[in-house]
DNA sequence: CGTTCAAACGGACCACAGTCCGTTTTCATT
DNA sequence: AATGAAAACGGACTGTGGTCCGTTTGAACG
């Protein structure tokens, strides 16, 4: 549970001490409650009795339940960003730049299967939760650029990150019983393709 | 609004009339209320209060809300697999495969932001409504077969497919303001890509 | 310190989906 | 018709997300 920068911005009009307070009681209170009783289990009401704290204080700091699960979510997404920029290959630099395309759906693929449930409480904060879906698209257009793939690379990449999207996911895991090695094997079919690899 | 045929299933234990007549009542209110009002604005209430009949009635009837919005899907959906089994070409049969499969994707994509806010309504009654969703699949994977196409098909046509779900779409139409025919003519180039065409 | 006021608080309140269960209706059988 | 049971009915009730607004608190300034 990292504490949030108290990075000074432009004219910053410092976060009141109780203020700050409140926001980590309620990001612990909530990080635990998720882990203990699961996603779906949480009431925004449960999260502001075990904070002791008011229930509009947990929506004026995260404004809606898909909010507050975002911000839960955080830490993992940022772990994994880190890794696709600063990790080992072949995810990270260091590979071939085809090899991490390659290493990126699989990775990615896991990562929304582990997170499924916090990831759909957070996507519905206006569809995909803005931060963490426009990066994976940014990073995997910059692969296929480096490939020189040619063609429309927002849609392509677009076209890449969709089949790794939660509710596809669990229909193929959950109602299909398709084994997470054959959706792998798929996407890098796929990518290949794709890429003209 | 076509009468839900009575076809006798084995043991049919009957529908009872008053059933009978309150299931079109709801139905009537319902189709009624979204093309009035839009989707969102259409609550069980209003529909029950609409139709003259109690809540309970709606959702023994149609299990959810989105078990009521796919009802009122239906309709749209059963026309588009109509166009697409039995429709003039390029869609329906007569043209060729590779045609076929290149008008697929575009037109479904019309139809998924047509029905944008009803599929979605829809769709949260387990992520996919199955029928029509496995409608899709099997048509795609079909004329990937046609074409001799190598690989792992029933994820390949989803792979294809998943770029044309509503949250995809209205994120690239509604946020990044990309106009249709763009997403059009990508999803014919990821489609001649995957199929090798 | 005392004053001041914007910011933060908190819980009553609202709308909506979904459940429950006592009451009513239908219809097959007599 | 009368009867009885299965099916359907309906609306009060519950749980949850989200809003509102009168009250409290923090901190900047005198």
């Amino acid at each position: 549970m990292t504490h949030f920068s108290p990075l000074p911005m432009a004219d910053a009009p410092r976060e009141r001490s109780d203020a700050a307070r409140n926001r980590d009681a309620v990001m612990c209170a909530a990080a635990r409650l998720v882990t203990e009783l699961g996603v779906d289990a949480v009431t925004m009401d449960r999260v502001a009795a075990e904070a002791c704290v008011g229930k509009g204080t947990v929506f004026r700091r995260f404004g809606s339940r898909a909010g507050l699960m975002a911000a839960v979510l955080n830490g993992a997404e940022t772990e994994f960003q880190e890794r696709v920029i600063s990790g080992p290959p072949p995810l990270g630099p260091g590979a071939g730049t085809a090899e991490r395309l390659l290493a990126f759906g699989p990775a990615r693929l896991r990562q929304n299967l582990l997170h499924g449930a916090l990831l759909e409480a957070a996507a519905s904060i206006h569809g995909r939760s803005h931060a963490a879906y426009s990066f994976n698209l940014l990073h995997v257009r910059h692969l296929l650029a480096e490939l020189e793939v040619g063609g429309d690379l927002p849609l392509l990449a677009a076209a890449l990150l969709s089949p790794l999207e939660v509710p596809v996911l669990r229909s193929q895991v959950e109602v299909q019983h398709l084994p997470v090695e054959r959706l792998e094997a798929a996407w890098v079919d796929l990518a290949r393709r794709v890429a003209g690899l």
